[in-house]
DNA sequence: GATGAATGAGTGTTCATTCAT
DNA sequence: AATGAATGAACACTCATTCAT
């Protein structure tokens, strides 16, 4: 055994949960949890069905670190750019949102969204580390931006931890339509892109404080 | 043979596959397919196995039976309404999602969508139907709304087809919500009425042709 | 209620058994025991699932009768031909082949032989019955038959108990083409009739080209 | 890992299927398709019944390997005797039948051919590879031995297609025999092997007298 | 560590049988 | 007597998990 194919192997053998994760994350979004068999991401994976069990003791776990892997990674560097952004709110909201889309939306991490969204009633555990690790850094992010715009005026007073969802809420409709719809996006018309620009305009306009509002005689 | 006793008789069997879509609805909502026993279903429609195999040939029948019953029957009267309707654009507007609201978002028959967005991968063909009777009806409607009030000047000019899915898009969040989330609603903020408010006035901000913009000095 | 209805219904209701025997013969022969539903029996003697039971407590009960019903009607006449036949022995067998085949061979009853071989090992008790009332009146017959050419000198000395075999074999061979290998008759030249008669020929001549036959003066 | 239990594995490994199909044999004989259950045929080859299932997709393909493996392994063997045979033709004949009897006869393999007759009209694609497989190139050599007796003058002129089944008649009234009625064989003097012998001699001289005929004043 | 043969609990589906009407 | 809705035991087949090698 040479010194070199022992490197080699190690390498791979460092590579094998990672792998693995990969394989399980397409499978897992294609066909559901109960629809992946362990048998198939081995295969995927190029391991053995016991090797896969020798780095996840159990299909659930399995799943669990797929979730996990592949969440919760961005906010830091995404709450650094908050603190140090120099432009508008409206800016920000928009740089923000291209980022997510950037990041998340448009790779396959949007499955995960679909998955977490499937079998939430399944791990409720998994779930409430889901809740807390994405959601709620999340929400809490979008809710400074909103209080940002409110503060210095460019945005109208309004709910912030209530408006976040109505930022949230066309992210996850293309999420769901990238993983569930695809075929159907040319004939109903739905383009990722041009929707989440025109989201944001929305947003925009129904969000900032109208001039004739601010404007008054 | 008492009359009464044969309608009784007749009554039940009748109900049967009523009592069993309900139980098989909330089972497959809660559980997904895979995770649902068909034997769970029948018990909680208070029959046995075998009952529910001779009103639903497989358990993907039922299934399909599931989605079927519960959504594309409201279709016809929301037409009509839309023909008869009398008040401004943004009020039918309004009357759409609210009526929406009530007849789907706030039943049971939420859990569908979700379901359908689960299991969408492994039902090609009962995606088909889905979107052919529930997905490509609602997009129409709203996109007639859209033109209508585009149409009258109530609304600025758009891509009506594209601007439909800003309008479904928190329907689906709502929905997706209520049944993969509800435990975490109220420490997020989400209550699903306010968020409907919300999101119809930024909507209407967002879509209406604004005299100010319009009319600058 | 008039009482044409009522002798129609009761005329009917007498010929029940015999309706559904029939069919069960049909169908048992066509699919064997475990390959045959009740309910089809049922559906094509025109009565309901419930009725059959009525009248046979089990489907094995069904299939001991469809059995029984329709062997062993045959002895009594044969014998009686035995006792009275004039002509020689040799034409005796041949009589006794051809009236077998007319009777039994040609008809659905010969689906009947098929039926008890395929099944005898799971109704051992239908089995005796069957060796009891048709195997061993129909050896001894045919026993009595080669005794008679025997004492007459017109068949060489023989074990006649054994022989009887000889004479049966090519019978079962026919009954289990007809209900098995149809399709196969003609593309390998089984053609019953033919058969039959070269069967007598070779059980009376053998195939052998006999010298003296060879060189008559 | 030694050598001598890498071995030991590998040796129950290839031994598996003959294992099962052994049983399967043994037990498809006795109680026919229907009334086996894959999990006594695993029971009885001392498997699981997922081993089962490991090398044997579904139980109909287990039934097929059955009766794949146990025939038409010996038409090569035989049709090369038939080329080399250098005796008389009746000689060749009696051949033939023995080691039939040899062969396939006195051995669980004659089972097979009563499942044939049980199962055929169920496995119609099975019937039709036995069909060609089995049947016709028996039903060939025996023709082409008739042919070759017919051409010496040994044999009186036949239709030898035909005649074929007057010698494998009797062969299949045994495999029945062995297969059905065993418990009746001493009861009604069936004694394959001396059935065997009395059934070449019939073919080769027929029941009559005929020295009697054949020397005439 | 890696393999893949073996396991067996679990589930969808069938169908003979029952029984209220 | 006749029905057919209801039952539930039985069975083929799947697949996550184990473990000897």
């Amino acid at each position: 055994m040479t010194p070199d194919s022992t490197l080699k192997r190690e390498r791979r053998k460092e590579a094998r949960p990672g792998e693995l994760l990969e394989a399980a994350l397409d499978l897992f979004v294609q066909k559901g949890f109960a629809g992946t068999k362990v048998e198939e991401v081995a295969a995927r994976a190029g391991v053995s069905k016991g090797t896969l069990f020798l780095y996840f003791p159990t299909k659930e776990d399995l799943f669990k670190a797929v979730v996990s892997e592949n969440l919760a990674q961005h906010f830091p560097g995404w709450n650094q750019a908050f603190e140090s952004f120099a432009g508008s709110t409206a800016d920000m909201l928009r740089f923000a949102l291209h980022s997510w889309w950037e990041k998340i939306g448009a790779t396959p991490a949007s499955g995960i969204c679909k998955l977490m969204i499937s079998e939430s009633r399944n791990f409720p555990e998994l779930l409430a580390f889901y809740v807390e690790s994405v959601m709620r850094p999340g929400n809490l992010l979008l809710r400074r931006i909103l209080e940002r715009g409110m503060a210095t005026g460019e945005f109208r007073p309004m709910d912030s931890s209530l408006a976040v969802h109505a930022i949230v809420a066309p992210m996850i409709y293309i999420m769901v339509w990238e993983n569930a719809l695809t075929a159907y996006s040319d004939s109903l018309n739905m383009k990722p892109e041009s929707f989440l620009d025109q989201h944001i305009d929305i947003l925009l306009q129904g969000l900032v404080a109208t001039p004739a509002k601010a404007s008054p005689p």
